[in-house]
DNA sequence: CTACTTTTGACAAAATATGTCAAGATAAAA
DNA sequence: TTTTATCTTGACATATTTTGTCAAAAGTAG
């Protein structure tokens, strides 16, 4: 199963960019961005919706990675976590609903 | 669907105990107890556990109940929301199968 | 070796979480 | 209705976490 790191420096090479150079049009130190490809850091939400920009990904795609990265990596731990995510299902359901 | 502030509330109340009396037990001032129990504050991991057990509440499902609204408050507002659950899922089920 | 890229770790700044305190609101008792 | 106790709220302080910079070390290709 892909990173999303993974998938940030596998479409990197494609485009043949150097670490630099992307790092440069995020605006951030290449440092962070090598760490986030090596999954040693978290990218923001608008830095990867910048990434998806930049590299051609599919923003919806990429932001479903980083989520559920990020929410796995929170609950990863618990004995409960997959009653948890169940549980977070109803309870997003149910504030759609009451949304409406 | 209750929040656990909720649960929180209605089983302090179900003891006879105060605001005040709680929170001396967990260390905080009653503001705070109080605005947890109203969905002002998140609670931190370490005050559920205890709350379970000051409270006779099961730990687990206490611990549900908090994880899980965790999570839904992080992604309600994404549309992409249950895509994100359903990956999480699998990437948890990938890293213990990988952790054994 | 040299020149370039990437990685790492120490540190700084910014943002967020967690807490205290005191004053205001609410409610029940006298 | 005044008094008393509880709860709620908001301003502020402190602690922790996140996000970033920088420079040196490590890796890679000519």
């Amino acid at each position: 199963m892909k990173t999303t790191g993974e998938i940030i420096r596998e479409q990197r090479e494609k485009k043949g960019l150097l670490l630099r150079q992307l790092a440069a049009r995020l605006d951030i130190d290449a440092a962070i961005l090598s760490k986030i490809e090596r999954g040693d850091r978290k990218a923001t939400r608008e830095q990867i919706l910048k990434l998806a920009d930049l590299l051609d990904l599919k923003k919806d795609e990429l932001l479903i990675q980083y989520l559920s990265e990020n929410i796995a990596y929170d609950i990863a731990d618990e004995d409960i976590a997959k009653q948890a995510l169940k549980v977070a299902e109803k309870r997003i359901e149910y504030i759609k609903r009451k949304r409406k």
